[in-house]
RNA sequence: GGAAGAUUAGCUCAGUUGGUUCAGAGCACCUGCCUUACAAGCAGGGGGUCGACGGUUCGAAUCCGCCAUCUUCCACCA
């Protein structure tokens, strides 16, 4: 068959993935192998694929693929997670495109709706992961909302309940107006916001609820929450506002009275000095009115507009309502000033709402015992992070972690198995069953329909911070007691996880907790972070933006093994992505490198009789020692999760090594315009050099390398690349190594000096060499440099011609008539002068007392040894520019 | 405000315990080539005061101090 001249990968790819779904090659069950596992940070089940889960996914499919040759039971677990405030929002607002408002649906209704948007665009992103090459192992396709996972979580939440981790409270919470719903402070985000100081002027009351003429000034950044104050709180040491003690004032507007009060939390030099409290809405203020027994008055509803308590301005949204009562405040004369300001708000992860601190009673799960543990498991090594600066980030967070609200008021999720009685106390069980019972022996006359169950659900993380254990084994979480089944006892711990430095707390220290408590041991050996993908000039990738491309789109125009080539290649671990289509192209240039160079071995006429040439012996010889050594560097880098690395010594070792020395110094010659055979020995060995370099790269590119792998040589039914063991380092004499690379220089300033002096390539050269140079790799030379003979002189003679050194040999290249000897003259004086210089400062250091005592002996001898070299070169120049002179 | 990390070629990054001729790689760039696998290619080439200053040392890109700039994380003074 004729192979085109450019690779296209559409052809390929669809069927290799066919092929090897078919063949189920990416199954794993338990065997007597070493298992080698990853569960996949579980993307969101309506989410689609973008450029961060190209990185995360290759590098993981790279790991996999890799383990999958060194002959390990690889196995990696797909799956979805339910992403409840975001899925939720993305039925919400498709609803609302239909002019369904959620607060018409019962709870039931919404869930219909909800599961059939799931069912419509769940599982696209799994879908998407294939065209990328994924060998996931698709019948253990997992959803974090599936009955069984969601079982294991209901578990765990009334494990940690009886073990009186989880508890109920009233706390103020970030409330997400638009959401309507509580999220955790990981899901806050701080934004430095433009606003305004307003001053406000508090009239002291006279003790009959009617102002005086005095009053003091506060500042404040919410004006539309005076009537929510409870006290204007001053420091105690503040000597400005001793006058006030015992005073009351009136809150503008409403004129209602409150006290003032004193608290070492207010910064007398911030503001006015005074602050107003307002307990309701702000955490601070909250905590000072707890301590001062303020009445809390709530005056903002669950959408963040004004409600009856308020009095004024009802029914208003917050920030409608403070431009209405900053204009108001002014009419009523007590607005004093207004400044710019620029103060950090919180907005929510999800919806970008402006948080609105907000009392509610929520759930929460103690963390402080479980970090411990948890921190322990990271410092004491089991669990490695790459890059390890992350230990730190990790370490300050579990010192510092506060209990986690786990409630969210959703309707998408696992619902909170309490059922309330009644009377208001309740009882938390697994199902409703058995509620029922617990609920009767607290009191004996109750039914089913007297319980209620809990509106909430549990935060997501709740339920994927059991992944790397209820994928395997969902009877496990909740059940200490519970005796592993199989896959779980086999595949866990899982060995790498891969993903993001943004989901270290919401997901891997909460893994770690879960493994711990339920497993009794971290739930992964290393956890590889990533960077974040960004646009060439460094911005996060958006939809707003419109930075962020389509990686199917990329996929369709380049092929599946260039993105993936494209995205390592950009990528060092822990940095950041500077994603740049360029580095797809560069990937696509070397699927084409590869396919090129395996058109040229396959149109090879072999000669069963013909004898190895000479030049076909050396390369040959080194190629062999090459590919050891390339092999043994590229194990050490994945052995540091280096992947780029491993990545870019394996495509010098095919592009520069294989394709441009070894092919080009074995290619046979042309003789009358047709090509010579080639011998059978030099073909063979091409063929297994050629077959382990598919090996080699087949992690990254698993399409390219399996197409051409099975058009070698028929292969057996249901044979694949994929099982293919990874080549092995041999030793290699180094010798082989050194000795080609000396020849490679001396064809490469022979081609030098062509360039230079304008010789058309077809003109034969002829070339000397003077001193120890290894002459057995001459042929190579004579190839590759196309001369007609290379001789090993003592003496380079007179002819007028071009010199130049390799490491300390001479070389010469004789060009009669063609030579500039004023220009030659200057180059050598140039080389000689660095010489000296260096041999100087050489020298400097070795008659250097000091130097000569304290360094290592192995540092003198290198010395010594650069003396000499350096000696000689100057010796080898001086003869040269004499030759030169004379010449002339 | 606190912490961590970064700063090396035009760009993205390596550089391990201070010592090989150590200042590197890939891309980009420049010059010459449509040479019989590949112009998505071949051959050759230029390019950096290792962020600034000071210190330790026989010796510093590497260790220490300080400053500058950038990134991220944590906290939020109304």
């Amino acid at each position: 068959m004729e192979l085109p001249a450019k690779y296209n990968p559409a052809e390929v790819e669809d069927k290799w993935y066919a092929f090897w779904l078919k063949n189920k090659f990416f199954h794993s069950e338990p065997d007597e192998r070493k298992p080698y596992t990853i569960v996949i940070p579980p993307p969101n089940v309506t989410g689609i694929l973008h450029m961060g889960h190209v990185l995360n996914n290759t590098l993981n499919d790279v790991l996999i693929r890799k383990a999958r040759m060194d002959g390990k039971n690889a196995c990696w677990v797909p799956g979805t997670d339910h992403a409840s405030i975001a899925t939720e929002n993305k039925v919400v607002a498709k609803l609302k495109a239909q002019g369904i408002k959620k607060e018409d649906l019962t709870r039931e209704e919404f869930l219909k709706h909800a599961w059939a948007w799931k069912e419509e665009h769940g599982g696209i992103i799994l879908e998407q992961l294939r065209k990328l090459g994924a060998s996931c192992d698709w019948d253990r396709t997992r959803f974090t909302m599936e009955p069984a996972l969601s079982e294991a979580v209901i578990n765990t939440f009334v494990y940690f309940y009886r073990k009186g981790w989880i508890y109920k409270g009233v706390r103020m919470v970030n409330w997400d107006p638009e959401a309507l719903t509580a999220v955790s402070d990981d899901e806050v985000i701080h934004k430095d916001t433009q606003s305004h100081f307003y001053h406000l002027r508090y009239y002291i009351s006279d003790g009959a609820g009617h102002p005086t003429d005095k009053y003091l000034v506060i500042a404040t950044t919410r004006p539309e929450t005076i009537m929510a104050d409870a006290a204007i709180c001053v420091n105690p040491a503040d000597e400005r506002h001793h006058w006030l003690r015992g005073k009351k004032v009136l809150i503008p507007l409403i004129n209602r009275e409150i006290p003032v009060i004193e608290d070492d939390y207010v910064e007398m030099d911030f503001g006015t000095g005074c602050l107003k409290v307002t307990p309701a809405h702000d955490v601070h203020d909250y905590e000072i009115g707890l301590r001062h027994n303020l009445p809390v008055i709530d005056i903002i509803d669950e959408h963040g507009c004004l409600n009856a308590e308020a009095q004024i301005l009802v029914g208003e949204d917050r920030f409608v309502a403070r431009k209405k009562i900053v204009k108001m405040l002014e009419e009523a004369g007590n607005l004093e000033k207004v400044e710019e300001y620029t103060s950090p708000v919180g907005y929510s992860e999800r919806t970008n709402a402006v948080i609105e601190p907000r009392l509610s009673a929520q759930w929460f799960l103690k963390m402080e015992s479980l970090a411990r543990t948890a921190l322990e498991t990271v410092e004491s090594g089991r669990t490695k992070f790459i890059p390890e600066k992350y230990v730190n980030t990790y370490r300050h967070w579990m010192e510092n972690a506060r209990d986690w609200c786990i409630s969210r008021q959703l309707w998408w999720g696992q619902r909170i198995p309490a059922y309330y009685l009644p009377d208001g106390r309740y009882v938390v069980e697994a199902t409703p069953e058995a509620a029922l019972q617990a609920a009767q022996a607290l009191d004996s006359s109750l039914t089913a329909a007297d319980l209620h169950q809990d509106e909430d659900v549990l935060d997501t993380w709740f339920s994927s911070w059991l992944w790397p254990i209820s994928v395997f084994d969902p009877e496990m979480p909740g059940h200490p007691e519970h005796k592993p089944n199989r896959d779980l006892a086999y595949y866990y711990p899982t060995s790498d996880l891969v993903t993001g430095p943004d989901i270290i707390f919401f997901w891997v220290a909460r893994m770690i907790m879960a493994g711990e408590e339920f497993m009794g041991r971290e739930p992964f050996s290393n956890v590889y972070f990533t960077g974040i993908v960004r646009d060439k000039l460094g911005r996060k990738m958006s939809k707003t933006l419109g930075n962020s491309p389509d990686p199917l789109e990329l996929i369709a125009k380049y092929g599946a093994d260039a993105v993936r080539i494209g995205m390592l290649l950009c990528s060092s671990a822990g940095n950041d992505i500077l994603y740049d289509e360029s580095m797809i192209e560069q990937g696509r240039n070397f699927c084409n490198k590869i396919w090129n160079s395996y058109r040229l071995i396959k149109s090879f006429d072999v000669d069963e009789s013909a004898e190895q040439s000479a030049a076909a012996k050396v390369a040959v010889r080194w190629f062999d020692a090459r590919l050891s050594q390339a092999i043994e560097q590229i194990e050490d880098h994945y052995g540091k999760f280096r992947i780029s690395d491993a990545l870019m010594t394996i495509y010098k070792l095919f592009w520069d090594d294989f394709c441009s020395w070894y092919l080009e110094a074995i290619k046979p010659a042309f003789v009358d315009g047709r090509p010579q055979p080639i011998d059978k020995a030099t073909l063979d060995a091409t063929l297994s050099y050629f077959e382990a370099l598919l090996k080699l790269i087949h992690p990254v590119m698993p399409f390219i390398t399996e197409e051409l792998w099975q058009n070698m040589e028929e292969r057996k039914e249901g044979e694949t690349i994929l099982f293919a063991p990874t080549p092995k380092a041999k030793a290699y004499p180094a010798a082989a190594i050194a000795d080609f690379e000396m020849a490679e220089e001396a064809i490469a300033g022979v081609r030098g000096i062509r360039n230079q002096k304008n010789l058309p390539p077809r003109e034969q050269l002829a070339l000397q060499i003077k001193g120890d140079f290894p002459s057995e790799t001459i042929p190579v030379i004579e190839k590759l440099a196309n001369t007609s003979s290379v001789e090993m002189v003592a003496e380079f003679g007179d002819a007028a011609g071009v010199n130049f050194l390799v490491k300390t040999v001479e070389l010469f290249v004789p060009l009669t008539g063609l030579v500039n000897v004023a220009e030659e003259l200057a180059k050598l004086e140039k080389d000689l002068a660095y010489q000296q210089k260096f041999l100087a400062s050489v020298r400097g250091k070795l008659a250097n007392e000091k130097f000569t005592a304290h360094a290592p002996a192995a540092v003198i001898e290198n010395e010594r040894k650069k003396e000499a070299d350096s000696l000689s070169k100057i010796e080898s120049l001086e003869s040269q520019i004499k030759a030169l002179k004379n010449n002339a």
